[in-house]
DNA sequence: CTGAAAGCGCTTACAG
DNA sequence: CTGAAAGCGCTTACAG
């Protein structure tokens, strides 16, 4: 393997200069830097990143840490962190938690030991203070939740608004025994989407009613398994709101077996807008995130923080959008 | 940050006797191990992997180039690295090319610069001679694919049987004009299938019209197009063999649209085995693969070839499974 | 079993 | 604008 000697040698330049010509450093005549990047071509030599890592300190690589890569929300958003981050020369170590708050924390002590650059949390399952105190140890940037109260950078929906107003469409058609299918509450945005639901009701004056949320895993099978629990209660709710879609495709299943029609006899409102969401029939009405851009924007503003060590705005919330489709009344 | 140095200090050894503690050398009395390790986890002494990679010149990394990681059969293959990977203390580079030939090239490039220990080709669109002269150079492992006639380590399902099998299926049930949604010819699996689909015909003395095979790129949309094409022509075919489940929900969704009720007047056959194929109505029939097994094994042998630079098993073919539900008549 | 010392291939003050 | 030289924090023959 070619090292940066051979090419100083042979372009009669020191390494020092050479290095500098492969930095873009400004301190090299043009004269030189076009004799050195002749050489380096001739020659095909790689610079040696691991050596160039080391010594730089930095391994121009980001931490991606997630619940769920099979999750096509999630590798929707994951899409948004890689074209950031490449462009920007930077590659991405993802982290699959398994949807587990023990492995989000390991991944986070082994990824504090590999000298990443900076940390993306996709949805976070630790505590809020602990996602402060990393973010002072390194970059971190929280992915599609909103922290009130921290400093902590975020890019997300309002999830609370969200929640709120697909709660109102199902209240605006006459719905009061509304069910909501929430997420596990360790994390944020779930907690935030009740939050939203619970606001809906209030608004209306329409009592709440606890039975009436139950909290699932995410999963179609937890949202087909709470379906089921509801259609076995006395009061069935008429309408259902799932904290994700997954939940409300399995809500759909279960109310399909149960000989129900979608949404003559009972309406359902999903979250996300993944691809699924469009293949299941009916087509399910759902609240539609800006999952690209929240990935490209949450990588961006990491890497500003990285490379600038100056964060301009803290937090971005992004617009989200009612998709009506078939299992609500238009 | 501390350093190696500041622990032997302490500890009253050479930094040579803490880094043969640290990577667990034989060749250190108990005594001084002990007392090492008791002044490594006082001082919660944490190695530079920067400085140990470099010197090493190993990353502990490995790269694994896909064409769509918001491609669930990709992401529970994935699934499959990840644990192996992690469970010998590799991380995962993943390296998305979004279903491009010009963007898996460039990612090769730059993962050899990257010094990853090893490259996992889940799926290849480079052309098997480049394919063989990469794993000359770098420890390469061909996920999903079986190339023959070339000494690449690969783990796959055998994709020619596969699809004849399925095909076969069709042809029991008394179909003969049976349409073939492929995915890209570029890619070897893609063939691979084409290849099963023609034998089967053969096999069984039955034309083959190449109208009937038509490329698609696995989205569902090509899947629709096609078959939107497929239902204009005056022979519509009888029943459809997808190369993947999304192109045959793509299949399915347009011969609803034109009225036709599946199975009875026509059926429909994918291939992976997807999440999608059992929340799609009527459920699909598939080939199922092994994906979480394909991934755990390629990375297995990846890593075999790594640490003990002794490939035993070239070629891993694992079982594929026809899953017959409701796209099909039993 | 242990240590002294060289060296991995770069980058970066420093001096000119 | 350029170079000599130190040094990043480890690991690894080598010698004992």
């Amino acid at each position: 393997m070619l090292k940066m000697e051979d090419v100083a040698k042979i372009a009669n330049v020191s390494t020092a200069t050479v290095s500098r010509v492969l930095s873009n450093n400004k301190n090299v005549s043009k004269k030189t830097k076009e004799k050195v990047l002749k050489v380096i071509n001739q020659l095909e030599y790689k610079p040696n990143r691991l050596a160039s890592n080391f010594r730089k300190k930095t391994s121009e690589t980001i931490a991606v840490i997630l619940p769920d890569i099979a999750n096509p929300f999630f590798s929707e958003i994951v899409k948004g962190f890689r074209d950031e981050a490449l462009e920007n020369g930077y590659h991405l170590l993802l982290c699959d938690t398994g949807n587990s708050a023990a492995q989000e924390k390991e991944f986070v002590e082994l990824v504090k030991e590999r000298f990443v650059d900076g940390i993306i949390l996709a949805t976070a399952r630790m505590p809020k203070d602990e996602i402060y105190k990393l973010s002072q140890e390194i970059p971190v940037v929280l992915a599609c939740e909103y922290v009130e109260s921290y400093e902590i950078p975020t890019v997300s929906i309002d999830n609370v608004s969200a929640a709120r107003e697909a709660t109102e469409y199902l209240i605006d058609q006459g719905h009061t025994r509304i069910g909501f299918i929430t997420g596990p509450l360790e994390i944020i945005l779930s907690r935030d989407r009740v939050k939203g639901y619970r606001q809906a009701l209030l608004l209306r004056e329409i009592p709440i009613h606890d039975f009436l949320i139950q909290e699932g895993d995410f999963s179609v099978k937890s949202g087909y398994d709470i379906m089921t629990k509801f259609l076995a209660n006395e009061q069935k709710p008429t309408a259902i709101f799932a904290s994700n879609d997954e939940m409300a495709i399995g809500a759909m299943k279960a109310c399909k077996s149960k000989g129900l029609r979608i949404p003559d006899d009972i309406s359902i409102i999903g979250f996300d807008d993944v691809p699924i969401s469009t293949l299941v029939e009916p087509e399910l009405t759902t609240v539609s995130q800006p999952k690209y851009e929240i990935g490209s924007q949450a990588m961006k503003m990491l890497l500003n923080i990285i490379e600038t060590n100056d964060l301009k705005q803290k937090q971005i919330v992004l617009p989200h959008k009612l998709m009506i489709r078939q299992t609500t009344h238009p």
